[in-house]
DNA sequence: ATCAATTTGTCCCATATGGGATTAGTATGC
DNA sequence: GCATACTAATCCCATATGGGACAAATTGAT
């Protein structure tokens, strides 16, 4: 099977393929749990995700960081809000937008999810070294961080 | 909104974190394009490009290879071969394995969308210098060619 | 001030998804 | 040579997903 991963070691989209096959591996089994254990699943986890490191988040937000569908973050949102993980507040400013933030039940049930994340990230990159850990963090958030337009053009 | 981004930098899940938002980036307006043009989603796509790089493959093969579920393979080699795509022959050294194969209307369908994807993966590497591709691609292939049993830990 | 264009969030609905059971074929133990 | 465990692939079905249309609020142009 090794061999079979080498025959693709090298292709035309190589970078596509590779990032497809750890986000698979990354993130299947950890979601999996996280079903079974709270019903929660990666659009609800990318809400919890964000509005617990941003304080307030607006669904907008949490679409834009992650690439989810405006669709699937706003039914996480009004799921998350029926289990009293998440309180929604209007804003003053602009009368669309809702203010999102984290119950206590929200925040509980995200410190306890989060560990399983960091374990399953940490088993993931084992075979590194931490030199090696820090270039490819360096590198990965230069394709995230940045300025042109390559995210935004994918949006509906 | 990069002032965002600039909050999620430095998180506990950071390399999970990126990755999906760039798997979503990446993956999520090509299959938009695929579905729209030719019915073809990831779990398709996956079959044809294995098929392609492989030369003959198994389904068990695109779900190592991928990370997609079985299930979903299954349904994806099931459409494909209906589409006239792909062809299954029988393993003569194992009857439960299905051989399968591009058939040239496939591969004519794989090298058209192909293109697109390298595309993508172009722009979304664009901020990248030469070396720093070398190196992402070094190190993300560490990350997938390696001896432990990470990925396998999560199959069902 | 008014109206068109844009933005936020939601809803509907056809379709995709993945867990679990199932079938069929193969390998292993005794 | 037969039972038992395993593996490849498929099927069933409840649930998740995302496109497109929509309502409500805001912005911008004239």
């Amino acid at each position: 099977m090794t061999s079979l991963k080498r025959i693709l070691q090298d292709n035309e989209i190589a970078f596509g393929y590779r990032i497809g096959y750890l986000f698979n591996h990354f993130s299947v089994s950890v979601y999996r749990w996280t079903t079974a254990e709270y019903r929660i699943q990666r659009p609800q986890f990318a809400t919890l995700f964000c509005a617990a490191r941003l304080g307030r988040a607006s669904a907008t937000d949490v679409v834009t960081l992650t690439g989810i569908p405006r669709n699937s973050v706003s039914r996480a949102v009004a799921d998350l809000i029926e289990n009293g993980m998440l309180k929604r507040a209007d804003d003053i400013n602009d009368g669309r937008r809702a203010i999102l933030s984290l119950t206590p039940k929200g925040r509980k049930v995200f410190e306890s999810i989060l560990p399983r994340f960091q374990d399953r990230q940490e088993r993931m990159l084992a075979v590194l070294s931490g030199a090696e850990r820090r270039e490819l963090d360096r590198l990965l958030n230069k394709l995230v961080e940045r300025d042109d337009d390559w995210a935004q053009a994918e949006t509906t």
